[in-house]
RNA sequence: GCCGAAGUGGUGGAACGGCAGACACGCUCGCCUCAAAAGCGAGUGAGGGAGACCUCGUGUGGGUUCGAAUCCCACCUUCGGCACCA
């Protein structure tokens, strides 16, 4: 297409070159500021339009981005054109490892490195795509002027209790050297370059997400989110309600903490399990097992991640030669130390109902526990543990209970003897905020001898990031920081004397937990977010994200809008009302990724068939919501389509001569581009605009002049949210005023899809017989009578009787015959 | 193991209880051309028939219904999330 600008045997549908037009429009749209945004413009309902802001890396913005990018803009474009003042705002999620493992990578300081990537990623590839971003509000994380009030967001944490610093298991990539929060570790391994992480004891700064909790869940209800994303968050919040029981050491009188959803089985209680990192377990084991204890706290405390994800390994544990005592029944048993106790959940101890439970089960036939049965099972215990309900038994005056009344019961009854309480457990752990590494925002936090941790105060933010030299990650547990004493070295804010800063940057994910409020208030160097501004801008209308994100960038995000909403800056409390999750493009039924080396890069397929074929192609792939296969052939089919529009708008002027033709295919084209759109549906959109340009194609002899300009107009128009450099150059062809995408959006008349005649369906017995020409509004009786004077139906009817009839006016005729 | 989603031509997909396969890709044939590319036109679920047409057909098996790709139950397969979470 791009090639054929020879000679003049060619129609003019095919004299056109993408890239020309392109550029002229995007000069045109930059010189007349079309996608700027007056933000305090009062005439029109407000559209925040979100879509993830990328991180610059190595490979340059890939086709995925593009794929949400189009989507995400087709959107906006289309709620501008339904008279909503779109909002459209994109930046670059600048700090962290991603971009810092770049500069790593090619050995230049990222502070030099990332602001050269955001200029190629802008200037270069973003420009080219053809979204309505307003660039007058870019926001880049990795900038003074963002990261400032990012400290801004942790010393609010700080002063709210909520920015804490502790030891605790942590877990620690070996590879990018730095540790990562739990939400950052895919079954074992590090988010960001795959490598297997090990379990580390550090001190670090968390933020208490786990207050939140059960916010984070109630929030979910009244959100228009995909359901996979709802029941993705509460899955990993992990509520779990049940009890604390107290079982007493028996000789020290320690108590120890169990927590159980199953408080019903105490009676069937026969052992007690502690983690091998429980702070008891050095207290109370008896000098003849200390040796096989210390050994099996040795061995656990190694393999520990590798061997804990394994699916089934056996049971292994050690003995403490301690003995707690039964709440219940004042019965002695046994305290063991297990790895399938786990320190971090729960109270890091249970009490083992082998009875009743699959995994104390499994251990006490190891170790040859008794099995009590306590609930009353169909096929006895001790072959396989009896999970189901039942009245309870073996279980003294709660006998006959049914269990589920005896959870309440029981508790109650232990409670009232000081030895249970009602309790509640999340999965969910602290956000763990901390990085050992360079380039992120400084943790701003001081250390004083005299007076402890300081928060640095407000009007000393930003503390800058110094540039170095070495900006490696030491490996050391500390961040390169730590190695510059002009940084650390610092005056307390408190008592003026000589103090350290903390070294440690914090958490990407703490840089784009809030930047969706930053965007409308760039203008201002005073404050992170205008309050007026914010008022009338936020909550985000719609934000388009990448599902893996769900239980990361949305989940922290969530948290960080409730936070500041209790703190008195919000006055919303969940940042997006709708969230839409865009499916992956893939490459062979694989995620496009470098190591799979099925990468394809958009700008070749922009250069060859222009930023809209690209796009729309992008969009016709199937539904947005679902992963698509991406297929190079693809690209041309759409690309010639818009070549045939160009066509029928060229040639137009040798057509429309016409008596007038049926224009019900626009109203109904209308209809679905329509639903198209706000289901996010875009290829059946393109797939209806096809058929109505075939459709123009076949009929435009027909029409007259008027219905000719009406039809293209349409046409035009629809297209405008998905091609918009096409569908600008053609509107002006057509003569319209600039520009298309200020235009209104058709609304189809219902009326006028309402027609004369309509193709009746004849079944007989459920099967289709005849389709019968009818006057729209017939009557059930005369269509009978047509449909029984049909040859097609009089075989299946012939010297039968009708018993009944299914009718559906205007669409089917059903006769039961028998 | 638990939770969830999805199975439709050679391919991507359409059809929100009423004509299965729209729209494309691919392929075949034709037009145009010295030739090719591009473009345009016709055809294209499977089987049968010379033919207008007939039969079968939406993962498998049941069910609801006048009528099921669509709703319900069971199973199979694939994918995703969680997983020794007490």
């Amino acid at each position: 297409m791009v090639q054929s600008v020879e000679a003049g045997t060619r129609t003019t549908d095919e004299r056109f070159d993408p890239r020309e037009i392109e550029a002229k429009w995007r000069q045109v749209w930059e010189e007349t500021d079309l996608y700027r945004t007056d933000l305090r413009r009062d005439d029109l309902l407000k559209y925040y339009n979100l879509m993830e802001f990328p991180y610059p890396s190595a490979e340059g913005l890939h086709v995925g981005h593009v794929y949400t990018y189009s989507g995400a803009d087709t959107n906006g474009r289309y709620k501008r054109m339904q008279g909503y003042n779109v909002f459209e705002p994109m930046g670059f999620d600048a700090f962290g490892i991603h971009s810092e493992n770049y500069a790593l990578k090619v050995g230049i300081n990222p502070m030099t490195l990332t602001a050269r990537t955001v200029d190629r990623y802008r200037n270069e590839q973003m420009s080219r795509i053809g979204a309505m971003w307003d660039w007058s509000h870019e926001v880049n994380t990795s900038q003074p002027d963002y990261y400032r009030w990012t400290q801004w967001l942790f010393v609010q944490m700080y002063k709210a209790g909520l920015a804490v610093r502790k030891s605790a298991p942590v877990n620690w990539c070996p590879k990018d050297l730095t540790v990562l929060a739990n939400e950052q570790v895919i079954n074992g391994r590090c988010e960001r370059c795959d490598t297997e992480v090990v379990q580390r004891e550090m001190t670090q700064w968390f933020f208490k997400i786990t207050d939140y909790a059960d916010r984070l869940l109630e929030g979910l209800e009244g959100l228009d989110w995909p359901d996979v994303s709802k029941r993705l968050q509460r899955n990993w919040i992990g509520r779990s309600e049940g009890a604390e029981l107290v079982f007493e050491v028996e000789g020290t009188g320690d108590p120890i903490r169990c927590f159980t959803t199953r408080p019903d089985t105490v009676f069937g209680a026969t052992y007690v399990v502690l983690a091998p990192e429980h702070s008891l377990v050095g207290k109370i084991t008896t000098p003849e097992q200390r040796a096989s204890v210390e050994q099996y706290k040795m061995a656990t405390s190694h393999e520990k991640e590798i061997e804990r994800l394994s699916l089934d390994k056996e049971k292994t544990g050690a003995f403490t030669g301690a003995y707690a005592i039964n709440p219940a029944n004042g019965e002695r048993v046994p305290i063991w130390i297990a790895d399938y106790v786990l320190m971090t959940y729960g109270t890091g101890a249970i009490m083992a109902v082998p009875a009743h439970d699959e995994r104390d089960h499994e251990f006490a036939r190891k170790f040859g526990m008794r099995i009590v049965e306590v609930i009353e099972s169909p096929e006895g215990v001790q072959d396989h543990a009896y999970t189901g309900p039942g009245p309870m038994r073996n279980s003294g005056q709660f006998d006959g209970t049914p269990n589920d009344e005896g959870k309440r019961v029981v508790t109650e009854w232990l409670a009232s003897q000081g030895k249970a309480r009602p309790t509640v457990t999340y999965r969910l752990r602290d956000w763990l905020i901390s990085r050992q590494r360079y380039w992120g925002p400084p943790i701003p936090i001081v250390y004083c001898d005299t007076c402890g941790e300081a928060p640095v105060p407000e009007e000393q933010l930003p503390v800058l990031l110094p540039e170095v030299e070495n900006f490696r990650p030491a490996g050391t547990g500390k961040s390169p920081l730590a190695t510059v004493e002009e940084f650390y070295k610092t005056e307390c804010p408190k008592c003026g004397g000589a103090a350290t800063r903390e070294t440690d940057v914090s958490d990407t994910f703490l840089d784009s937990s809030w930047y969706y409020l930053r965007y409308p208030s760039t203008e201002f160097d005073d404050r992170p977010f205008d309050p007026e501004l914010t008022r009338k801008w936020l909550p985000v209308d719609s934000y388009m994200g990448g599902k893996e994100h769900i239980v990361l960038h949305h989940l922290y995000s969530r948290f960080v809008t409730k936070v500041l909403h209790d703190l008195g800056h919000l006055a919303f409390d969940e940042p997006f009302q709708r969230l839409r999750l865009h499916g992956m493009v893939t490459k062979d039924g694989a995620k496009m990724s470098k190591s799979r080396g099925n990468v394809k890069n958009p700008d070749e397929y922009m250069e060859q068939y222009g930023a809209d074929a690209f796009r729309a192609y992008l969009l016709f792939m199937g539904p947005y919501e679902d992963d698509n296969e991406f297929n190079v052939n693809g690209v041309q089919g759409v690309a010639r389509f818009l070549g045939r529009v160009y066509s029928l708008v060229d040639t137009r002027d040798q057509y429309g001569q016409g008596q007038g033709a049926d224009m019900r295919t626009l109203h109904r084209t209308v209809e679905r581009v329509t639903r198209g759109l706000d289901d996010l549906r875009y290829h059946t959109s393109i797939a209806a605009l096809m058929e109505m340009s075939n459709w123009i194609g076949s009929a435009r002899e027909q029409m007259t002049a008027e219905q000719l300009q009406d039809a293209l107009e349409h046409l035009v128009l629809m297209l405008a949210p998905i091609a918009p450099f096409t569908a600008e150059e053609l509107w002006s062809r057509l003569g319209g005023p600039y520009s298309v995408h200020g235009q209104k959006w058709p609304t189809f008349d219902p009326s006028a899809l309402a027609t004369e005649t309509v193709t009746l369906v004849v079944q007989v017995n459920g099967k289709v017989c005849d389709r019968l020409e009818v006057p729209a509004g017939t009557s059930q009786e005369d269509a009978t009578v047509a449909a029984m004077e049909s040859a097609r139906v009089q075989p299946y009817t012939d010297g039968k009787q009708v018993r009944k009839a299914v009718w559906v006016p205007d669409k089917l005729l059903n006769l039961v015959v028998g």
